[in-house]
DNA sequence: AACTATTTATAAGA
DNA sequence: TTCTTATAAATAGTT
């Protein structure tokens, strides 16, 4: 049987779409990897699978702060930047936020912003 | 000469370097979006340049709410959610937050957080 | 997990 | 810079 080429469409077989996932995680990452080092970028990956596994790939310019908790600086100072906005001459450019549909109730939120003029 | 195989490390001469962004950013959102399709996944690509252009990909089956600004329901309900976390059952699993590290004072935090139970 | 027939990505060159 | 193509890399189906 001919191998390589495929329909670009959900795989039914879970255990087949298990296996791509896999083979196709690992292959992604390696480009992005690839992608950082020869063109200095910083390249930031999250993915969840249909099985609702969380894996991500963090290209190592990016400094990387596991398990912070919610009091941390980050989002107060994120909090007081929102609070100070009008007062200030920094400008929002773009604000994102992005929800995974799947997971009820706020379950997962990204939130990237991207503030200019600080 | 041969063509093909190259060397993985930083591409010096910058308008190769760009170049190569260009089709391998291209390859990597191809790929991110065949994987998502098939694989039934959830992926978001955020990517930095060398010149600090932004660009990202969002696979469709998230909801991609653009523009929104940080007095948003969702910034505030997060923020809500902090507060009332001792007196709730829910709890933190999960909180990430990078930064890229050559953008001064916080121009761009990705705050990404996954919480449980709710 | 490992093996290949194919397809796909892409580095150089035109 | 857009197009071409030689070569390397990824990977679907198989073992």
């Amino acid at each position: 049987m001919a191998r390589g080429k495929i329909q670009i469409k959900k795989i039914e077989n879970s255990t087949n779409r298990q296996v791509t996932y896999s083979k196709r995680r690992s292959g992604l990452f390696k480009k992005a990897s690839e992608l950082s080092v020869l063109c200095d970028a910083q390249v930031s990956i999250i993915m969840i699978s249909s099985t609702r596994k969380l894996q991500e790939y963090i290209s190592p310019g990016i400094s990387q702060r596991m398990g912070e908790s919610l009091q941390d600086l980050d989002l107060t100072e994120l909090v007081a930047l929102e609070e100070n906005l009008d007062s200030s001459a920094r400008t929002i450019r773009e604000t994102k936020v992005y929800q995974f549909p799947f997971m009820e109730s706020r379950v997962a939120v990204i939130a990237f912003l991207v503030l200019s003029g600080l």
